[in-house]
DNA sequence: CTAGAATGATTCTAATTGCAATGATTCGAG
DNA sequence: CTCGAATCATTGCAATTAGAATCATTCTAG
């Protein structure tokens, strides 16, 4: 039998602990830890709310983080093609490749390193059945 | 081949599920979101420490929590036995009666139920394994 | 077509959180 | 024994975050 007050407090650890690895890393490139988890989910192209939605976070931080790593040159507010409420947010080439440091500082020493490529995945199996968007 | 970002992505979300799904119960019971989280860890004597520790939190953010909750009167910081520095947190009657009731409300609709009790079990045992550094 | 609901971004404010510094107590090397 | 380092709680401050309100645009029922 498993104990749900456990489960909760384990996945809260280690989102925190993600989270510190996150802040470590991103802060030896000028970046907060939100910041380098909006740079991390700008793969490509995404609306404001996408981010929000990926951060986890509500919109008026997303527009803030956004409002931080344009003011450094980071990434553009664009028109969204076809909807003209929304903005599309894309890196500029400085963006980018400070995405793909990051990236790289992200790799190491990762915390989700102890468990093995067959565990992590059924860790995401199991997550993505929990997590209910 | 997993990948790790969104793995990431995952355990936050998940985390800020369960944060949404502790907020809305402890408002029910004029607590905070955080209010709730110390109180569900509060299954016996705590030091400011310990519940940090268990809330993944600062010690000045559980200092925090715990001023709120004696003002309202469920607990007390009583002197640590063997440890002048420390304090230990003890719940009082009021407190123990308020937690059975947040447990009772947590156990409902709880964010985890989609997954069968072996999964937990399995998901319990993969995240105990990241976790612990 | 059109009025009202819904969506997307933004702003403002308040609350929460983390971080550095401080005081008190305990531990440990020599 | 003793002095410096480490631990525990607390305080004050700065930064992050959530939440409600607002404006513009889009969708939809009738």
């Amino acid at each position: 039998m498993s104990d749900e007050r456990l489960l909760c407090g384990l996945v809260n650890g280690l989102a925190k602990q993600i989270e510190a690895h996150l802040r470590t890393r991103a802060a030896t490139l000028g970046l907060t830890a939100s910041q380098g988890a909006a740079l991390r989910e700008l793969s490509g192209p995404l609306t404001l709310r996408e981010l929000a939605g990926r951060m986890a976070c509500e919109p008026s931080n997303a527009t803030f983080v956004a409002d931080r790593l344009e003011e450094q040159g980071y990434l553009e507010r664009r028109p969204h093609p076809g909807n003209r409420r929304a903005k599309q947010l894309v890196l500029t080439p400085e963006g980018a490749e400070l995405r793909e440091r990051l990236l790289a500082l992200l790799s190491q020493d990762s915390p989700l390193a102890p468990l093995s490529p067959g565990e992590q995945d059924t860790l995401q199996h199991l997550l993505a059945r929990a997590v209910t968007r």
